[in-house]
DNA sequence: ATATGTTATGTTACAACATAACATTTATAG
DNA sequence: CTATAAATGTTATGTTGTAACATAACATAT
């Protein structure tokens, strides 16, 4: 475990105390899973390498509940547009969690979680308010090519 | 078949002759059972309503291809957010078609499409830009409560 | 009219993603 | 030390989607 994923698990740890809930050994490791790997996970992906993480092989049902925990306490983020899981990229942040916003490269599978500008933001919220309709659970998924898979030959 | 879905069909028979395709009479009645429909349908959800209203089974593989074939010709929309088809909001409009936007209600399912400000996307495009990645697939997916639902005790 | 190519559709099997229902274990408050 | 709640395990099943291959329908060339 890199000393980089150690702070942020400190840092949950931390989160977890103040909002009083538990993060149980399992899913400080489905957490650790996620922080390792470079691209976002499906369920039964995690599921794999947990168990060549950790040599314990978890139910699946249970990794599902695992993530829904750790998304219940902003660690984690589903990316619905590609049924995966990925860590989220401002644990260690102090600042409050702006609207995510995902770049999804359609070649390599890398994500780039970035905050959404919040002029741009307010101005979206503002035309979508004039139709009557009230967000929730903002979060915006775009897809389109990496800058590195742009200027690599096919 | 309302007055309505005759008219879109119509036009949407016009757009494949242009596109030198071919609407044939399943794939027409997909798109009506789609047009015919208040919320947006799953793939399941469209063979059992293409049971229903043309008293013939298609098997749900022929109903992807379907689907495949109406969005490629922009007659549908797969919610990447929900795994749901609907049908174009903007089929009888005559200028082309801007980046969609789907406010979807997560109460009552309902789904309003709506064309994203050119200036707002302008924005948004550009800030993303700044990052090095390029998009595609351009459509956004918001989450949230409509109207309606906002106005109705619950 | 026959052969050939092309597009559309059907069939079977299975992969991938997810939840429901209920049982058991573990933590912890009284 | 129990009573209780929270966490995890187990089994079964539901939902969404694709791969691989076969056949049908239609168009065009011989
Ligand atoms: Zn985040
Ligand atoms: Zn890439
Ligand atoms: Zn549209
Ligand atoms: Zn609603």
């Amino acid at each position: 475990m890199s000393l980089n994923i150690d702070q942020i698990i400190k840092k949950s740890q931390e989160a977890c105390v103040l909002a009083g809930v538990k993060l149980t050994t399992k899913r400080k490791n489905v957490l650790i899973v996620l922080l390792s790997s470079i691209r976002p996970l499906s369920a039964y992906e995690i599921f794999e390498r947990y168990k060549d993480q950790f040599n314990e092989s978890l139910p699946v049902m249970s990794i599902y509940r695992m993530l829904d925990f750790l998304i219940r306490e902003k660690f984690v983020h589903k990316l619905e547009t590609a049924n995966q899981y990925i860590a989220c990229a401002h644990i260690t942040c102090d600042h409050q969690h702006e609207t995510p916003q995902f770049l999804i490269c359609d070649n390599c599978h890398v994500v780039k979680e970035v905050g959404i500008k919040r002029n741009i933001m307010a101005k979206l919220e503002q035309s979508i308010q004039s139709t009557g309709f009230t967000l929730s659970h903002q979060q915006l998924e775009l897809h389109g090519i990496c800058e590195h898979c742009q200027n690599k030959p096919k």
